[in-house]
Parts: C-alpha cells; structure tokens; sequence
DNA sequence: ATTCATAATTAGGTTGCCTAATAAACATTT
DNA sequence: AAATGTTTATTAGGCAACCTAATTATGAAT
C-alpha cells in the first residue's frame, strides 16, 4: 500500500523543473558539458592520486559507465587537454592526468561556473544557498547508498 | 572581474550530482520518461482548461520546443494515451486531451513518483523535504525570469 | 594450468532534446 | 481585397550524453 505523500510530489515536479536548465554556458571553452565535467573530475582526483586516475576511478566519480568514459577520454586526448600512460605494476590500467593545455581550461571553466552561479547565489542568498547545497549532497548521498529497485512483474514495481 | 564564490562551486557541483540519478523507476507504465512528464503536464493542464491543451502551452509547461512536443504526442496517440482535435475558432491550433488508458497511466505514474520519493522524503526529513522543494522552485523561477547570456566574443562569455 | 575476475575498449543503440525549413491559418497593413 | 507578416504545428535531420553487450588483455585464485 502506498502512502500518498503531496511533499514527494512536490518534490518530483521541483527536480523535473530543473532537467532543462543548461546551468553553465560553456562556449568559452570550446568543449561540452561532459567534457568539462570529465576534466573536473580529474583534476580533483589527482590531487590526492599522484599516479594520475583510472578509468574505473573516473566512471565512480562520474556516475557513468566507464565505455562512456572512454569515449569522452579518447575525444580530450586528441584535442590535448589529457593523457593517458600505462600503470606501472598493473599493466590493465591506464592512468589519466591532465596537460598544461587542460589545467588552463579547467580554470577558465571554474570561471565560468563561477560567473554562472553569482547571480543564483545573489538571488537565493548566501545563506540559502549555502542549505540548499547541503541538501542536494544528502539526496546524492541517499541515492548512492540505495540504488534504484529492480522491476519485475505486473505492479509498478 | 569575476568574484571567486565557494558556495557558487560547491551548488554547481550538487546540481551536477544530480545529473545521472533516476528519480522513478517507470517499467511499470510501459513508458519513457519523458512521456510521463508529458501527460503529467496533459493531465495538470487541463483540470483548468476545459479545451485541452495546445502544444505551444505544452512546450511551455515542459520548457522544450514544439517540435518536441509534436514527436512526444506522436507517439503517444498512437499507443491511445492522449487524442488531438482541432481547435473550433482557430483552425491551426489543436487541442490534446487524454483518453481513458492515458488517465489510468497518470494514476499508476502517480503511485511510482509516491513509491520512489517516500523514501528520500523519510531519509531527509518531512520539513528539510519541504524546504529543499521551496529551494527548487526558487531556483526555476531565477532561470526562468532570467534566461542564460549568450556569448560572444573571446572571453570566457 | 586452468579458471575466474577485473580493466579498458570497441561497436552499436537509445533517449531526449535541438534547429531549420515548411505548410496552413490567422492578423494586419496598405 | 490583396499583400505582407505572424503564429501554430509539423517534418526532417542532427547532436549530446548516456547505455549494453561483446571483446581483449592482464592479473588473481584454485
């Protein structure tokens, strides 16, 4: 039996509104959304990887398969912004770290979102926004810790 | 100058976590997402307009564009969830109502939405629930009152 | 030595949007 | 009334951002 909740309603329609939203105008850069989020992403991870990251380290982080991380690799690789050297002691893994051409569009890129996100956080205010970040990262955090159920037969489950 | 905001970077990296999530699992409709939403929007629609909706109103409820909506509504006639009729003043606008099984499909999309967020509403809390759906439709609001810049030029704009 | 597991890749597909061009009907101007 | 402009929906075609299944190479375990 299923508990009739106005509120999760109300929280669907919030989360739908926002599908569309292209948060960042990249254009700057040259480069797309994924590929941008992809450098990020590497740039935070190196930080405390010294070895450069792996693919599989790459698709955690990213929440997307690592045949999409691949792809989006193979792309920046050709256009300079990263590289790829084997591992060491593993020679299944490849280690993916930035090149000065990708560091300087990582900053450009923190630029943009920075840029982007003033006149949001102005317009919330500090302090709401400082909340609503807090609360987006439990609702991650939620559904990283408990993935989605499996359907099978006839109810909607 | 752009000001470096913490609390800038650290929404746009919640937003971004939220990208790949799927909020409800829709197996049991037989359907895709984007179709859901589309008669959830029918459904919401026409409770106050009693002639049904024209596409132009649906790509507004949506924010897509109406060749969107034209291919969405397609697909759905066919499959008999939702009937066009011409509009009786204006022979160019159609009007789109949903038929019986469309309404049955509301209902059983309804109890997916309420099945999938109780959860989150129970882990975050009936008041932070609240209050983080409070935020997102602050947050639409701001993007839908103040479209993205378009860029021209060198700079990161 | 064989079997199993893991890492990355290749190939191909799907979803969910988009833009540009078109057709039809309505509205406005001359 | 005719021409022009505007609005509505549609068609056609394309792209971004993912996915799954199958494959190859290597490492780990029995």
């Amino acid at each position: 039996m299923v508990k009739d909740s106005p509120t999760g309603q109300k929280l669907f329609e919030s989360f739908m509104g926002l599908r569309t939203i292209s948060w960042v105008n990249w254009q700057g850069t040259g480069l797309k959304a994924s590929d941008i989020r992809l450098l990020f992403c590497i740039k935070k991870g190196v930080r405390s990887d010294t070895n450069g990251m792996m693919v599989s380290e790459i698709s955690n982080c990213l929440h997307v398969t690592s045949p999409t991380v691949t792809q989006l690799i193979k792309e920046l690789e050709t256009n300079g912004f990263l590289y790829r050297t084997m591992d060491e002691t593993d020679r299944r893994v490849i280690r993916v770290r930035l090149t000065e051409a990708g560091e300087v569009i990582v900053q450009k890129a923190k630029a943009a979102v920075s840029d982007a996100f003033n006149g949001l956080v102005d317009y919330l205010g500090e302090e709401d926004s400082v909340q609503l970040a807090n609360l987006l990262s439990r609702v991650s955090k939620y559904y990283k810790e408990r993935p989605p159920r499996l359907v099978e037969g006839e109810g909607v489950w």
